[in-house]
DNA sequence: ATACATAAAAATGTCAAAATTTTTGGATGT
DNA sequence: ACATCCAAAAATTTTGACATTTTTATGTAT
């Protein structure tokens, strides 16, 4: 049987909730997990402890730990918050930040761009959402790269990855122009921040989440 | 020896990390807390991974844990940052919430207004302080608790919390009318949000702050 | 049937020791 | 003096057993 490092652990039970492999809301119980990654179930509590600083993963003493719940309310709540963060960080990023941002930026992008392209033309696998998620997470981190504030970069790192397991909780189906407006939109926040425009970039950010609200 | 619960650990280590009895940028090590908890290491890293979750103390795989470190830059960073998140919740206060939050406001200002005056009149101390510092929250709190979204309330508490951290490690002397500007600047602060003027209210955070950029 | 009390089972939390990793301090060679 | 290597010490992580608490199941009385 395979073994696991301590952080193979961290990240295969981050996946799983960012996926809904475990779903929303649902009990998380460290003797359950202990037979799968081969370790103890001390090893376990101490992983989701550290999950839980990400907000993926409520503890709450004696009670043991939860995949946080979701609802329409919450992910409203997460997608309105995240555009307050991401607003700031874009706005600050434009006012602030020089070349190496913007080639970042458009580095970021152009992955993200190419995933999505090859997701139109073969369709959607799982292995490709895979890929085209974390490309979505680089491509809004580096819009805020520019930010120089960390405690806005780590608070909107935390934020992404509980909307994403808001969103993936709800969204179960794509739908056929789902994807088209996406690239769309990622384009105009691109176009919007190179150009150094502050209120274009925030207005093109908030459309691009308005459908979550 | 008295006997400390986790909670009772949990609750003190939180007090000395918000008023720099464990200095910021510090190593943490269980083993020596062990002896003065009358508990194992594991309860204490157990509890310190609770708190990595608010900020006041980092954890790295395999280097434990350190009191977060301080410098004027991060310092301007986490007041900013907290300024950010506070204008937002009271404006949507503001916008949204009704009387019992015009009352719970006034009650936290009430209180925290008496504990100012007994201070100016008495002069500074320790207990004083302790007093001084949570109903501060208190109020801080109560202007954005109607802002009717549970993630800005939770992340504002720990950026708070995280704020206090690093004001407390720099600033070593209160100059005499330090205590008398405060005094003004909630009161400000209490005026425009009943007056339910976003604007104002937003400027009289963005004053109460600008001293710690 | 419903509510309540109680016992059994399951889950969670705590501990002390063992295993692993990092840090420290000194010896060696350049 | 400076860097490198090695061994000893210290710190951190992991473990498996044990203690405590919560949850579930069962039986009893209203």
């Amino acid at each position: 049987m395979k073994t696991f490092s301590t952080n193979e652990i961290y990240s295969d039970l981050y996946d799983q909730l960012i996926n809904a492999v475990i779903p929303a809301g649902s009990k998380i119980k460290p003797v359950e997990l202990q037979s799968k990654y081969g370790c103890s179930t001390n090893t376990i509590r101490d992983t989701l402890l550290r999950l839980s600083k990400i907000g993926l993963v409520t503890f709450q003493m004696q009670r043991g730990f939860r995949a946080r719940e979701t609802s329409p309310e919450k992910r409203s709540d997460i997608a309105k918050f995240r555009v307050l963060l991401e607003q700031e960080g874009a706005a600050l990023s434009i006012r602030k930040a020089g070349l190496d941002w913007e080639i970042r930026l458009n580095t970021a992008h152009h992955k993200l761009s190419h995933i999505e392209k090859l997701m139109t033309k073969h369709g959607l696998t799982d292995e490709h959402l895979l890929v085209w998620s974390s490309a979505e997470f680089e491509f809004h981190d580096a819009l805020i790269s520019g930010c120089a504030s960390d405690i806005l970069i780590e608070t909107y790192g935390h934020i992404y990855a509980q909307f994403r397991q808001q969103f993936v909780a709800q969204e179960r189906d794509f739908g056929a122009n789902y994807f088209e407006s996406i690239i769309h939109e990622h384009a105009t926040i691109l176009q919007a921040a190179l150009a150094r425009n502050e209120e274009a970039c925030k207005q093109a950010i908030h459309d691009h989440m308005k459908r979550n609200f």
